[in-house]
Order: structure tokens, then sequence, then C-alpha cells
DNA sequence: GCAAGGTC
């Protein structure tokens, strides 16, 4: 028999339905198996690694074990999928040939050696050859399973190499900031190549937003008028008071027109999405990891593509006319008539072979699918129907006026032609008027203004920024990226959207970079993928690069001062655990756990002062304050049911109420 | 209980 291992289930379908044809679907352990009519070819799906690099059990005691023997340790590999692993076994006792048909990239080379490892402790003889294809459309597949090549080992070792420094790292500096501040359980602070940077640039960007001195800078704005009222900006931007006070008396009763241009401008249709592009946009209304999470039952029932793709251009194969033809009879009618008229898709920067970009393939109605669903859907409908709509039209106006001597500068645009922004419905429009001008004309000053103003710090990223930033710099995958932003929630660095990092986060941030900065630049990334690519040519080899960790990871370990270090985070800790300061003595009021959990004075046993708290759910600090109290909002998320939201002086004093009325 | 990467 022929076995063809591939990524994924869905794959496995799809390939069986090309090479096959007709093709039975069985079951071995409720995993899907596709075999040919005659039974001697069968292709299953795995679900991405199924297995995983760990240190074996005994090093599991964070207390116990050094973590310096961390470094001297066999990894082993875990098998994360028994029930995969059991049935290719299975398949693979009546099989004569194995071919891996996993994604034609690193890791999918390793994925695939994964599974032939397991193969191979049963039928370690077993012939095997490996079908690379970049799409699944018969003509590739075809070509691919005709023209196969042997595995590409070396390719598969620097995946595994990643893995193994991913781990090391990982491992040592998590335990190492853990243990030296006394966050362990499910406290634990954790360390990683990718997290580690991300955390870093918002720590960075919160410090440039500290330590910003505004300046003051003057402006000059003024109301001119022909037949109609418009106003205009003076061209600068004053930063002396006196300057702008000198320039704004010059301005007379009236100004003379300059200049005055009218021109008409196209305004590009948005292009198909990509990954990133739809977690940002869907991050408009919906946190990432959501917004992900969603997309992938949409997808599942059949009605998004894949949503992991870095492909921002339509791939011939798909009709794109008859995907929106089926929308002429839905809750997108109008804007399917609209793509219809015109039908000429844009294109994004990146092409790439591995998916088409995110679009709808299925029908849903508005009553099938639950609020969540149906706005992630509605988005990538709207948005796939505008990228083949037409361009929208502005007419612009631009001004250059003279008031003696003073040059003054307005705009106007007017939407001429909507276009696709009557289908893709997530950008504001936004006109601005200016009458119609002659150059040489004399305008009347209505009136003018004077206007002291401040220089702002920059702004926090949101959720959408970071991951574009991460994209950026390299940092993680598609696949990954929301993932890693939900890690940094949920250990506690980084509160609300946009992300604010927490005192922890920049303790450990700062204790990081005194010890083993390397991992809080995107440089140890890049530094990585030299690696693996050197490895991959068979010039380097993973003992080397795993030693360089290990040499440097001990070194690290011989020299950090864990007290100093402990010390650090234990008061970055308890900054953020203050939720307001002290009605009766001034002092920081703490979160504070003593047989259960309560508002507690930091003036205690001085000051007595303390509000209650409820005792069961995960309670947490929000990045929200109360606005009549100044106090720390906080959430508290039940086991069960919705979590909500409170301010604990609030809820203090109205108790305090309800027991004097009950005195009385 | 540690990472990041696949996939669901």
């Amino acid at each position: 028999m022929w076995l063809i291992i591939t990524e994924k289930d869905n794959t496995a379908r799809r390939i069986a339905g090309i090479l096959f044809g007709k093709y039975k679907n069985e079951k071995i352990n409720g995993i899907n198996v596709y075999l040919s009519s005659d039974g001697e070819k069968a292709v299953i799906g795995l679900k991405g690694h199924i297995v995983e690099v760990d240190y074996p059990a005994e090093y599991n005691n964070w207390t116990k074990i050094p973590i310096e023997s961390l470094l001297q340790a066999d990894l082993v590999k875990k098998i994360k999928e028994k029930k995969i692993a059991d049935a290719i076994e299975k398949l693979a006792e009546k099989a004569d040939l194995v071919t891996i048909a996993t994604d034609y990239d690193r890791e999918g080379e390793l994925i695939g050696y994964e599974a032939l490892e397991i193969i191979r402790k049963v039928r370690p003889d077993i012939r095997a050859d490996r079908a690379k294809y970049s799409a699944i459309t018969p003509d590739e597949i075809r070509k691919a399973f005709s023209n196969r090549a042997e595995l590409n080992y070396n390719l598969a070792k620097a995946a595994e190499t990643r893995q193994i420094v991913d781990l090391m790292w990982g491992a040592v500096l998590t335990r190492l900031i853990s243990l030296s501040s006394g966050r362990m359980g499910k406290n634990f602070l954790s360390v990683g190549r990718v997290q580690s940077p991300t955390l870093r640039f918002i720590v960075d960007r919160e410090k440039e937003i500290r330590e910003f001195i505004p300046t003051p800078y003057w402006e000059i704005t003024a109301v001119f008028s022909n037949s109609e009222k418009f106003s205009a900006k003076h061209e600068k931007r004053f930063l002396k008071k006196e300057e702008a006070e000198k320039a704004f008396s010059r301005i007379g009763e009236t100004a003379v027109v300059r200049k005055f241009v009218e021109k008409n401008v196209k305004e590009a249709k948005p292009t198909p999405f990509n990954t990133t592009e739809f977690l940002r946009e869907a991050g408009k209304f919906m946190p990432p990891d959501r917004a992900m999470n969603i997309a992938e039952n949409l997808y599942m029932a059949g009605l998004i593509s894949y949503p992991r793709t870095d492909n921002t251009v339509y791939p011939a194969s798909i009709n794109l006319k008859a995907i929106v033809k089926k929308f002429l009879n839905s809750e997108f009618a109008k804007e399917a008539e609209i793509a219809l008229s015109h039908m000429k898709p844009s294109r994004g920067r990146k092409e790439t072979k591995d998916h088409p970009p995110i679009h709808p393939v299925g029908i849903a109605r508005k009553s099938e699918l639950s609020k969540d669903e149906w706005r992630i859907y509605e988005l990538v409908v709207r948005r796939f129907l505008a990228t083949l709509s037409p361009d929208a039209l502005w007419a612009v106006r631009n001004a250059e006026i003279d008031a003696n001597g003073e040059i003054f500068r307005a705009n106007g645009k007017k939407l001429l032609k909507a276009g696709w922004r009557q289908v893709y419905t997530y950008v504001k429009t936004e006109e601005t008027h200016l009458p119609e001008l002659k150059e040489g004309e004399i305008l009347r000053v209505l009136s003018k203004k004077l206007e002291e103003k401040q220089t702002k710090p920059p702004s926090r990223y949101t959720m959408s920024s970071i991951i574009k930033l991460m994209e950026k710099y390299n940092l993680g995958t598609k696949s990954t990226r929301h993932e890693i932003l939900k890690k940094l929630y949920t250990r506690g660095y980084v509160r609300g959207n946009p992300l604010k990092p927490t005192e922890v986060a920049f303790a450990v941030i700062d204790a990081l970079k005194s010890e083993a900065e390397v991992i809080t630049l995107p440089d140890m990334t890049a530094k990585l993928e030299e690696d693996m690519d050197r490895i991959e040519e068979g010039k380097l080899k993973q003992e080397r690069v795993v030693e360089e960790s290990r040499d440097f990871l001990s070194r690290v370990l011989e020299t950090a001062n864990r007290e100093e270090l402990g010390r650090r985070i234990i008061e970055g800790i308890r900054k953020d655990s203050v939720v307001g300061r002290c009605p009766e003595c001034g002092r920081d009021l703490l979160i504070r756990k003593v047989k259960g959990r309560f508002i507690g004075c930091s003036g205690y046993p001085d000051c007595r002062f303390s509000i209650p708290l409820p005792q069961k759910g995960r309670l947490e600090i929000t990045a929200k304050k109360c606005k009549e109290h100044g106090f720390s909002v906080l959430r508290l998320r039940p086991s069960r049911g919705k979590s909500w939201t409170f301010c604990p002086y609030c809820g203090y004093l109205e108790w305090k109420e309800k027991e004097k009325k009950t005195e009385a």
C-alpha cells in the first residue's frame, strides 16, 4: 500500500480527491483516512506537529531541580497526538511506501519527519519520499506526486534546532525570573524569543510616554470669505510666542488667493486580506485571538477560505465572479451588484503560493450565525467584494492664501463616486468644504485666531499596531502572533487595549536587559534564522548552535544576582497591586491575600482601613480608572458566566450607606 | 506549571 501523509486533515481530503477521484472515507481511532477505491492508496492528515520537544519528567519540579541542570538535560520528544500516531503506525504496517506531503516549508519538513520517525519505529526499513507542492490545485498536486524527491534532512534539522533553542532559552530564563521573584504556580513569569522583544516594544513605548515633556507651540487659523466662508491654517507651526504674535498682528482685513488647484483623485480600493491585515481590521471591534478563533470556525463551517495566509493576490484558479454571484441572493445583494459592475481585483504587495487571500467561500444568513461570527463573516465578505469594486473618486481642492505676507493653506475634499466605499463600510467618509476660488481673487478676513497648543506624547500600541510591528521585525508567524499577545495578558504583563504594560513587565524587561539583553531584541530571531539557513545548507551543525546557547545561558546563570532580580520584580508586583489611595491615611491601597483576598492599606498595622472583595473567580486589575474616585476598575471572571467590572470603592461606599440605613 | 510552531 502507498501511504501519503499531509499536514492536516483538510488537505488530506483534497489531495485524495485529486489523486483518486472517488475515495472512501474511513476512520482509524476516530482519525480520517481517505482510501482509493482499490484500497491500495491511503491519505491521512496530521494536526501540524504531533510531537514536541520537552525535558524529561524528572525536571518538572522547579524548586527542587537546579536551573543549571536544564542545560545538561537530554531532551525527549513527547507525542502530543496519540490517536494520530497510533493511526499512522497501524497504516504503516500495511504500507511499502510512505510519501510525506506536508507543507513545503521548514516546519512542514520537520512535521513530516516526526511522522516518519514514528513509522520507522515499527517499520525501520520502509521506503519514504517527499511530494512538494505550493498550491492545492489538480495540476500542482499531480505534478508534485509524479516528481517526488527525497526528504530534506537538513531542513528538518534546522526547524528542530529552533525548537531546542526556544525551549532552552524559554525554560531557563522563565525559571530564573519566576524563581527569583517567587512567582510560581499559575502566576509564573515567562520569557521567550518572541514574547520578550514584543513586550519590550510595549514597555519602551510606555517609557517614552512617561518621560515625554510636552512643549508648547502656536497655531494661527483664520476664516476667509468670498461668497462663502471657509477656514485656513497658517503654514507655519510657531515655536516662539513672539513670532506667532508678530505674524498674527500682520494679518489685515483682506487677503489674496495666490494659488488654487482643483483635481479629481482616485482612491484605490483595498487589497485582499492576508492574516495580518484581517486581524488589523477586525481589531477595530474585536481582540485578535478571538477574531482568529471565529475565523477558524467560519473556515471549518465552509464559509470562508483558510484564514492563515500571507498572500494578498487572488490566484487565477479562483472563480471570483462565481463567488460574487452567489451573493446576489443574500444580505449583500447591493454590494455584490457593485462588485459585478467592475470585477477587477486589486492586488496587494505580497504574493505567495501557500493559500489564497482570505475570502468567502459559502453563503450564510445573519440569523444562522452568532453576533460575533456574523461580524467577522461580514468583514470578510465586504472586504472581498470591495477588492473587486470600482475605485472611489474624490474632488480635491488646495488653496494658498496670502494675508499681508502671511501664507495660509486650505484643503477641501468631496466624494464624487463612492465606488468601493459603499461596500466596505469600515472606513468613514470625511468631507471638508472649500469653495471654488480664483487666483488673484481678493478675500475678506472674517476672523483670526491664535492658539497655544502642546506637543503630544506618542500613543500606546494597540493590538493591531503591535501585530503589525511584530510582522515588521519578523517576530513570530502569522499563526502565532495573536497567541503570543494573549500570553502577555494572561501573564499579567499588559492590560487593556491600547496595551499598557504593568510594573511587573517593566521589572522583567529591566532584569532581562541587564542579564541577557539579547532575548529582549528581535536580533535573536534574526540570528536564529541565519543559523537555520546555514544548517539547511549543511554548513552548520545543530550541536554547535545548541552549544552556543548553552554557554551563554550558563554564564547568565553564573553571574545573575538572583536576590537583586527578585527584589526588583517583587517591587513591581507590589506596585501592580495598588488599586487606589487610602481615604483614611492617603497611603497606597493594595490587593492582599491573607486567608482570602481583600483590599488593605499599605500602612497596616498603623492604618487598618480595608475593603472586602468577592472571594470566588479570577480577579484582574483593568487599565481603567473610576471617574469618581480614581480607583482602578476591577474585573471579576467567575468560573461560569460572564465577567463584570466594578470600582471597589464605589461598592464599598454603597455598602456603607446600606449599613447606616439598617442601623437606623 | 517553562518556548514557539504547527493545527482545531
